[in-house]
DNA sequence: TGTACATCAGTGAACGCGCGTTCACTGATGTAC
DNA sequence: TGTACATCAGTGAACGCGCGTTCACTGATGTAC
């Protein structure tokens, strides 16, 4: 409790995570610099210094969500079997966690056009996961583009329709039975045919 | 041409139109009873005679998205064979089909919290999408919440993510082979194991 | 070690904007008799 | 058929709000000599 320099130290680092909950609590409709900057305890023109506008928070804010985001998934992998079908079902169970556990930075990803994609640093974040997730589907077994697409839709479908709220039926089963109900689900979308 | 009469005849039909323009255009971030109003060309606080604020309009225009979605799906199948899994598979190409055609309301129906879901209108309409596509799925052979989950998944994401821009991959192929893609992406989600 | 100066990070007042909401109003339509 | 009146649909001015942006400023830090 140093009574507040007047520098703040880390602002930037301090803006982002003011940002991310910003984000949570009003959704990119509602995300405004004056918000994050009051949450941040800090003034209004501050976060100009850093991000220039709020497009650029929501662009360092997205490029560091795809980092996550491909870390969450490596997590469940590191505890799964380590053959290419396990291993590509664990990504996709990552994939989920992410979105439950981060929903408003899940929709920034992949639902908003906010961020600025042509930034060089969200560019290879995102390219970074989307490159996981073809080479766990080649290392799966699959040959193409429908390989990829089956399981990254049946991945991002579940996702985005529970983050919606839109599943109920399956948002209800307890923990156990819900995970059993999205790997049944994962399971059809691998590449061979399931045994 | 008749020099604008005091009265507009229609105003609540007009403002759907206008309502549905305004978010295609500026998205539900965007959107705004004033932008609604201007666009139909009445003063700006005419609109809250029909639907109360803005909610109430977004909320008719989503019962209103809902049933079109439904029909959309209904004209796909109409023209497939009639055979359980061709009618399912036809669903599903009407979900990506109405996704395609107007982004910005299939985003307001399965991305938005926005509309009011207590009303009883829009609920009737959700509703009848939901069981439509339950219906479809049994009907194809499927017996629980898996076999829903995962045509409805892979039929959602596929939607989404092309919607969004984010599966370029795909949205780059020429039509045909685009649409032998999507089939072939649902086909695995099929209740029964494919041929 | 000290001093001068440039640079950087954050402040706070001011501005103009579009928004939702309210309100007294007016023009048009329908209904009672 | 005509008249009076209630109701409805739309107007336009006014308000307060939060926003992004600009700008002169101030406090802190780093660097040259």
């Amino acid at each position: 409790m140093t009574d507040k320099p007047y520098h703040h130290g880390d602002l930037r680092h301090a803006l982002l995570l003011a940002g991310e909950a910003v984000l949570a609590e009003r959704g990119v409709e509602g995300f405004s610099l004056r918000q994050v900057a009051r949450r941040a305890g800090v003034s209004h023109a501050a976060p100009a210094h850093h991000f220039g506008d709020s497009r650029g928070l929501l662009t360092a804010l997205a490029a560091e969500g795809f980092r996550q985001f491909l870390a969450t998934q490596t997590v469940r992998e590191a505890s799964a079997a380590p053959d290419g079908r396990s291993q590509v079902l664990a990504a996709g169970l990552g994939y989920i966690d992410f979105a439950l556990s981060r929903p408003a930075l899940f929709r920034l990803l992949f639902g908003s056009n906010h961020p600025n994609y042509a930034d060089p640093d969200l560019q290879a974040a995102a390219d970074a996961a989307y490159q996981h997730l073809t080479e766990q589907v080649a290392a799966a077994g699959g040959q193409g583009l429908a390989d990829v697409a089956a399981l990254w839709s049946a991945a991002h479908g579940l996702a985005d329709l529970l983050t919606a709220g839109r599943m109920k039926a399956v948002e209800m089963l307890d923990p156990e039975t819900r995970d059993a109900m999205l790997l049944a689900v994962l399971h059809r979308a691998l590449p061979i045919s399931r045994t």
